[in-house]
DNA sequence: CCTTTAAGTATCGACTCGATACTTAAGTAC
DNA sequence: GTACTTAAGTATCGAGTCGATACTTAAAGG
């Protein structure tokens, strides 16, 4: 019994507390998860693969996922120009518009008991932890792509900004996605 | 785009990671919360409509899971004595032993990032913002039978504590454990 | 008694997820 | 160029979760 076992349970239990609630709107939890990721990725990270990094699963099971929520008429596939082995996943309409009624919205609510300064501390210090348990598994954390090392503000090359990684001009809307290759500078 | 977007996504961000790491030893996910669940849970609380009433499931759902332990030998149930309808859930000897590899034990090491203060800090808000949650989604809380408006301590009756409540007497291992009827007081 | 309610089980179908095997396309070596 | 290797994605299978439904048994209350 180590004087950590409380916040461990807590965070079990928040975590259990947050996927009863995840199955809303005719989807399961792992479908609303893709649905945000593929929202919130830029366009090196919007495809299976990313998603798969993302959650930590197999990429038959991520396949699947996606396939699912096509059929639903939420995603779509576009080939990828670059690598034809590759698809860009990319949402519709529908998918956009469901969005807003997202099930995790519902902690907006539970969020309102604590005081600003409270939740501010708290965002701190759980984005503290995220990065230490994603660095402990090995994964990526998934990052603005505006706080990577490899971002490059402003760039004379016409572009506003640009990607030193992957060598390639962003977008001010890129810059505001979370990206695979994000390293935290 | 609300201000604390940022803070519901890290909260999906690390219950997805936490429940990656979730199956090991050959149990998955639920099946290490309800292996839990019953290491946990005081005598009123360790049959199957209590993990029901925790984990937030149906029925039918807890049943299968349990049967499931069973048959690893992790679980036992004993009539209840009181209800012939109701079972007792017990841990076994292998049951309890299996516990010490608890995956989400690896999340001590995570927090090992964090600060005293900032783990102390965590704990308390978390709480605060759980108990917030559970009563919004009209869930019991399943806190420390201790720390329950029903708790009576060192009563005359001759019995360490007392259950107002349910009006049994309690040992002091009784009032370490949760219980589902626990109200904070 | 008889009705209602509660505890638990049995079964079904939809889905997740890991594992495995496969297809297609890049990348690289020669 | 041809051959080998690696990467992206799909197809399929089996085990398990989970809600829904229907059922059994027992308690509880007129």
């Amino acid at each position: 019994m180590s004087h950590d076992t409380k916040l461990i349970d807590l965070f079990d239990r928040l975590a259990r507390v947050a996927g009863n609630d995840r199955t809303a709107q005719g989807l399961n939890p792992v479908q609303w998860e893709a649905l945000r990721f593929f929202a919130r990725a830029n366009r090196f990270s919007r495809n299976p693969s990313g998603l798969r990094q993302y959650l930590g699963v197999t990429k038959g099971t991520v396949s699947q996922s996606i396939i699912v929520l096509e059929k639903k008429g939420l995603l779509k596939k576009v080939p990828d120009s670059r690598d034809r082995r590759g698809v860009e996943v990319r949402l519709t309409a529908a998918g956009r518009k469901l969005l807003v009624d997202d099930p995790l919205n519902r902690w907006r609510e539970d969020l309102a008991v604590l005081s600003a300064a409270q939740r501010k501390s708290l965002e701190a210090t759980l984005e503290h932890l995220l990065r230490a348990a994603l660095q402990h598994r090995e994964r990526q954390p998934f990052g603005f792509c505006r706080d990577c090392v490899h971002f490059a503000r402003d760039e004379a090359s016409g572009a506003p900004h640009f990607c030193a990684l992957l060598e390639v001009p962003l977008s001010d809307e890129d810059s505001q996605l979370i990206c695979r290759e994000q390293a935290p500078g």
